[in-house]
DNA sequence: TTGAAAGCGCTACCAG
DNA sequence: CTGGTAGCGCTTTCAA
């Protein structure tokens, strides 16, 4: 399978540039230009017979020079705090889909904190000539920074929170959270404990706390007192919140069951409930959101939130800012999703 | 949270061009490049006056310009087949976490049929001038491509399989599956079924039959015969595996353990064993082969790789080539890894 | 150690 | 409909 070929020359094969189009085509580098990019004004004989050179010769427009000249770039900056997250995998992958069928190019970054995204937010400003337009998926914007970038007219579409002046998808997380607790209220549950998101006051300011007030409605509505001893926080891993959630559950009025803000973080929590030799759902019931690749497997009841349709219609706004349409604000639909990992209370 | 200041003016605040550092340094425009690219030849003076003048004003290098005139992108391009795909994400995080660091843009492409993948060489081909080098993760090359890419010049480097002429990453598939399917055997299982991946002529003809070939000498070591007739083919994901599952199982001589070549496709058999009431590990035993997030909750055992650690080397080969360094062949290493997904034959 | 000027390869304007 | 040509904003000789 592999190729062998002792690497003689590094030499780079001389590329055909636009004037060489241009000379076996018979005509100017400018109408070159036209007919390759499909603008008027180029006759239709023209037009085919340069592209008909061009394709012989593979000629393909340098893209630096290209966008030195035109100002556009045809590049996407999209920022998430770690790729390597299955939550950001799927929204990157519905990004990345559209952008590809849209000739697009996808410059992904991490940004695992302030100073990353600052840095980000200043790189891809529509000064800084990277990208055309960005993506930001579940970083928040301090004040300062948004109204810098809609004054700097920063092309920009945010996944998970909302600005104005930016076009925006996300779910409704107040609902999304407190539709899981009220199945564990309605399973009889009265003790629920909650796995939270650390809120990082630098980068995840939103998410958390809406998923955390739709904790609280549900009990407020069911007129049930919510403990704060059985409230925790962890890193959005599996890791993290299995250690957190071991400390959680190591204690006689351990909860009934646990609500955790994503899967991973479920999945985490069952992880605690394992190494202390608790059953679920028998002896703790578990519900996240998300609706992990994993979770059917694991029998997890979770929120579904379609999350590679999040960055599906993230793109789609983006390509709509691009050329020039409104802002819009797209809100994703989440479905409970009722699994093996939530049961009734024992009496 | 968010904040509001309708639109005003879509004017790009006009950025400070090298030109108005030059001016409000007292310097040329050539001095100001090279203090800021930290190239010698420049007053020590000079260079701090210099740098403190671009803090000032912000300044940074239009990267199109910069190319043009440098031929340098600063830019890697990474062709993967799905970035959505747990493995694949995993990769793409080790990579960028070292580009990150490296100062290098990371332009992210799927690459889902042999169209794409030729686009992508030909794009990123040292011609095309869109980036300094690329990194292909499982993504074959027919010999043609291969030669013409070492003919390129192309610096390339690959993860999953070995080309001659490119620095490589990879694991030894062959050891690893054996090894798996040696632990089966020595539970005694006899019948072992086998879920493939699919073997796309076009896209992943490399390590699918490494890891057969691994399947094949355990079996031979221990004097045992294959039965094609469990031996089946689905896409690497946990649905498809399902499904495929599903057929194999769902019958009287069906095997008493499975291999699968991925701790997704793993997944996907412990499914269509859930679907068929059988139980795992009672009734069926199950190998992986990834060490999967969530592998250890669900208790698969499997062989590891250092996924993470496949795209942070791959990404250090990769700024080698560009340093001009050796190509270089790195082998990761595995390890079994057992969980309660399997056990003895029951008699 | 510094500056002037010639491009890098293309696009966009304007004249024909 | 087509061609000439002036840049796009930087880097890189080459001279000073």
């Amino acid at each position: 399978m592999p190729v062998d070929e002792s690497r003689s020359e590094p030499a780079v094969r001389a590329r055909a540039g636009i004037e060489d189009v241009a000379l076996a085509a018979g005509v100017s580098v400018a109408t070159v230009s036209r007919a390759i990019r499909g603008l008027p004004n180029v006759a239709v004989a023209t037009r085919e017979r340069v592209l008909a050179v061009a394709a012989e010769l593979r000629y393909q427009a340098d893209p630096a020079a290209a966008r030195l000249a035109a100002g556009s770039t045809r590049t996407v900056a999209v920022g998430v705090p770690d790729p390597a997250t299955w939550f950001f995998a799927k929204v990157v992958g519905g990004i990345e889909r559209k952008l590809l069928a849209a000739g697009y190019d996808l410059l992904l970054s991490g940004i695992p904190d302030a100073a990353h995204r600052s840095r980000f937010l200043y790189m891809n400003a529509p000064g800084g000539r990277r990208c055309d337009a960005s993506i930001l998926v579940n970083v928040a914007l301090v004040p300062e920074e948004a109204g810098e970038a809609v004054a700097d007219g920063h092309r920009l579409v945010t996944v998970g929170f909302r600005y104005e002046g930016f076009s925006s998808v996300t779910i409704d997380n107040v609902t999304a959270a407190s539709r899981a607790v009220e199945h564990l209220i309605s399973l009889g549950h009265r003790r629920i404990g909650l796995m939270g998101m650390v809120m990082d006051n630098a980068m995840n300011f939103v998410v958390p706390p809406m998923r955390r007030q739709g904790y609280l409605r549900a009990h407020e509505a069911a007129g049930l007192q919510v403990d704060p001893g059985i409230e925790s926080v962890a890193n959005s891993t599996s890791d993290a919140s299995r250690v957190i959630g071991r400390t959680m559950l190591d204690s006689p009025d351990r909860p009934s069951a646990v609500f955790a803000m994503s899967d991973e973080q479920a999945f985490g929590v069952m992880l605690a409930a394992q190494d202390l030799g608790l059953n679920v759902p028998e002896d703790l019931s578990v519900v996240g959101v998300d609706d992990h690749d994993q979770s059917e497997l694991i029998g997890l009841t979770t929120v579904r939130q379609g999350v590679d349709e999040l960055g599906a219609m993230a793109a789609e706004l983006l390509l709509e800012a691009i050329e020039g349409g409104t802002v819009r604000h797209v809100e994703v639909p989440t479905e409970l999703i009722l699994r093996s990992s939530t049961a009734p209370r024992r009496s």
